[in-house]
DNA sequence: AAATTATTTAATCAAGTGATTAATATTTCC
DNA sequence: GGAAATATTAATCACTTGATTAAATAATTT
């Protein structure tokens, strides 16, 4: 069959459908009546092009998973970036990642929660953390050259804590600060610029 | 009926249950079939005590969103402290009450995704961000003393973040880094003091 | 002690859900 | 052009789920 210009195939249709759902709802509350609605097709090819619900919400784990660690191993493992320079890149990866899907950091917490094996089986690998350039330069900086007695750990998670967070928590945060969606992408935008400052600060000894 | 020394009624029991399993799994991925399994009790009674999942539910969201809630007006709004001393007792408010619960930070989250007003209408008022002391201590000190250009809502972001991500985040952070519970336990409380001192670090002009 | 109220249980129900199927339509291949 | 393969649909099914109910038991009140 000869795909339309433009339209996906049906089967990528239902792909893309249960995807937004699943990422949105998560697999419990997401019926395949409403991805087949969702995609505009009937029931019945959902189980004719992936065999279950479960089998289709794999393949969602799958791409997900596959979206959130894109990227991440390059920059951590470039040998001739700084660690500062490391810290931009993986700061400046995640924002445009998350304004462009802001419901991914909750799937992939939530899913991680569920079945915290998910991300090894789905493609982390030692070298994306533990094994990479970027935890030697870090664990370098702090022990070697500052003396610094704190866990270099914590500063992974303050730089993950700053950029994915304000995502997880959107709503959250507009809700307790008053400000709107606008205000909310310009506030994403600044910290661009801003987190990668603010974790030179913070390991200063 | 006299409830016996050191037990729960039933009805005590099945709201237990029931704030166990929505804590963890959310409301769809929760069967009543499971609660009553989880209380030791026939399903039945999950109706005579509450008359449907779904009010049992709003039940959890209450006690779920007050707890995250209790203590927060107070700590904001202490007129003699100084805004460090507010960060420092928000910072050990929060990891207390979430090495204690860890699953209610992505309850929060979840919850607040699939109804924003929630919060507010479940005990959220203005005096808790906006309208607090805090709010008021935090803008003078970065807008009239340090003439900093950064919107002051960043540090709140920034606070909240490096407190509560870690724990939504744990099986995630465990996964990256291989750490063990015990090794996590110690750096959250760490955090306790590590925290407010970032914080500091990260005003600075 | 009897009446009343509260609690508990097994059985059952209606509606919803994921999956299946026979039939039909469309597209591709020879 | 007909056969084969692929795609699509409406109807249906078995099972699950939240809720209900009649009956039995336990506790409380009179």
């Amino acid at each position: 069959m000869e795909k339309k210009a433009k339209d996906l195939s049906t089967e990528e249709r239902i792909k893309a459908a249960a995807r937004t759902l699943f990422t949105r709802k998560g697999y419990a509350a997401t019926r395949t009546r409403d991805i087949a609605k969702e995609a505009g097709i009937n029931l019945a090819l959902l189980n004719y092009y992936y065999r279950s619900k479960e089998k289709l919400f794999d393949l969602v784990i799958l791409e997900n998973f596959g979206q959130f660690v894109e990227g991440v191993r390059a920059i951590m493992n470039e040998q001739t970036t700084s660690l500062e320079e490391k810290i931009e890149g993986l700061v400046n990866l995640y924002i445009g990642k998350l304004l462009a899907n802001p419901d991914l950091p909750l799937f992939i917490l939530n899913e991680m929660r569920s079945n915290p094996k998910t991300l090894k089986s789905k493609g982390l690998t030692k070298d994306m953390l533990r094994n990479s350039h970027f935890m030697k330069q870090l664990t370098e900086e702090l022990i070697l050259r500052r003396k610094l007695s704190v866990n270099p750990i914590h500063f992974v998670m303050n730089t993950l804590a700053m950029t994915v967070f304000p995502f997880a928590a959107a709503p959250l945060l507009k809700e307790v600060s008053g400000m709107s969606e606008e205000v909310f992408v310009a506030l994403m935008e600044e910290r661009r610029k801003l987190i990668p400052v603010w974790i030179k600060k913070i390991m200063q000894p």
